[in-house]
DNA sequence: ATAACTTGTTGATTTAAATCAATGCTTTAG
DNA sequence: CTAAAGCATTGATTTAAATCAACAAGTTAT
């Protein structure tokens, strides 16, 4: 049992199934060695603690290792604002750059394990290891594109299509870290899933109930099979995979 | 007239009203002089051109000295999505880093200037100062908080408070460039405002309307101004700035 | 200067999704 | 194990903004 948690805590980045995703992607291996020197490990994390908080000064970035993290805004009126979901390789803090204090807050949807990078460190080692300032631009870069694509689904599509639009990238993200993309379990609730896609729970959960009587999806609480993603796709009015 | 143009287009980082927005921000007078250097600045830019499109691969990024520009998207279906209205100061291209490829178009909604910063040339030289690549960092932090800005307004905002959230960050931005924040001329047509912020022009239109009714505004065609700032930022569901 | 086109305004009507409401189902805590 | 809270489903009703429609005002081209 310790030993378990002893491998889990000290894995490194060579190790690490998900290291394509990440930070450490196109880095060779001293460049990999250098960079595991400065990543903490961290023990899991439990569901529901904030690893960062709004107006907190930009300590480090976060990569997870495992689980699912939620980040989001408060408006001045103190409604949430949800600004992205976030799985297994993904980093989270981006948004501290410029001002050196995290504008949003992020939350665990489930126990997951983060590796925390000091960004000092991180900032110095980047101008050290060009590829590795290339990847923090290119993680950064794909976070932009994804949210033009989230203001093409706000502003252009209907509660339908978004919501298969939503599924079927869910899908699409588990599959490239090598999960299936048509059997997930959804960690967010309903009303998270609503509050990101701009709808209501009850029309989350009239389309969840629509879309499995058309014979789309397989509904079993947060658990989803995709049974036509051809369809779904279409649903969504993206170009079928 | 010749000699206009000359001073106009060979305007150093150094000389440039705008370069505390821009990249140039906190670079030493060598490091700007490197930069400097690299920078091609280009005649004027007339209205309704497209200075990047979508699938083109990522040549230079483009620094605006002057005017507006548009960004958008287009959909699966052919739908436009803009994702953004750009400045002088403003950085455009930054969405193509990871891919290499613009996801992307940009259109300028009036005569502008922009500086083209070859992006492998600008790569090798943020390596060399650190202060370049993090101000390159800054700039798509800025705009990744600036987009979490956005699905607050897209999601949790009725349509009076879209519209007087546009106008009042609108007339921010202007301020910080030395513009006035309050009398402005509006570049892009109702139909791209609404667009942007998810509403038709039908919409936008009896807004204005009403905004001037009630004395929040004038609106004289293209151009406004605001009359009442706080009580503007009070609809638009601001914290008056 | 006029025509043609694009953009903007205003009113009437429709509609998609929100809201309101009641109830059932899970998960968490004692 | 049960209670309580939180989460999800389903139906009835409302509503904010879209759509439809007609026309006016600008802008561009001839």
């Amino acid at each position: 049992m310790s030993q378990k948690i002893h491998i889990a805590t000290n894995i490194k980045c060579q190790n690490c199934s998900i290291s394509e995703l990440c930070l450490p992607f196109s880095l060779n291996e001293s460049e990999l060695n250098l960079l595991d020197d400065i990543i903490q490990r961290k023990k899991p994390i439990q569901k529901n603690t904030q690893i960062f908080k709004a107006g907190e000064p930009l300590q480090t970035l976060y990569a997870i290792r495992s689980g699912t993290f939620k980040t989001f805004i408060i408006s001045e009126q103190g409604e949430e604002q949800i600004t992205g979901f976030h799985l297994a390789g993904d980093l989270m803090g981006f948004d501290a750059l410029s001002q050196k204090h995290h504008p949003s807050f992020a939350k665990a949807l489930e126990t997951s394990m983060v590796c925390e990078i000091p960004f000092e460190v991180l900032d110095t080692l980047s101008s050290k290891i060009p590829k590795l300032k290339a990847q923090m631009m290119s993680l950064m870069s794909s976070e932009l594109q994804c949210n033009s694509e989230m203001f093409l689904l706000l502003n252009r599509k209907n509660a339908e299509q978004k919501l298969a639009t939503f599924l079927s990238s869910y899908g699409k993200r588990l599959g490239s870290r090598n999960l299936s993309s048509i059997e997930f379990i959804l960690p967010m609730t309903r009303s998270e899933i609503g509050n990101y896609i701009g709808l209501t729970i009850e029309t989350i959960s009239r389309l969840m109930t629509r879309f499995q009587k058309e014979g789309l999806i397989k509904v079993e609480n947060k658990f989803i099979t995709i049974l036509e993603k051809d369809s779904l796709y279409k649903v969504a009015g993206l170009i079928t995979p």
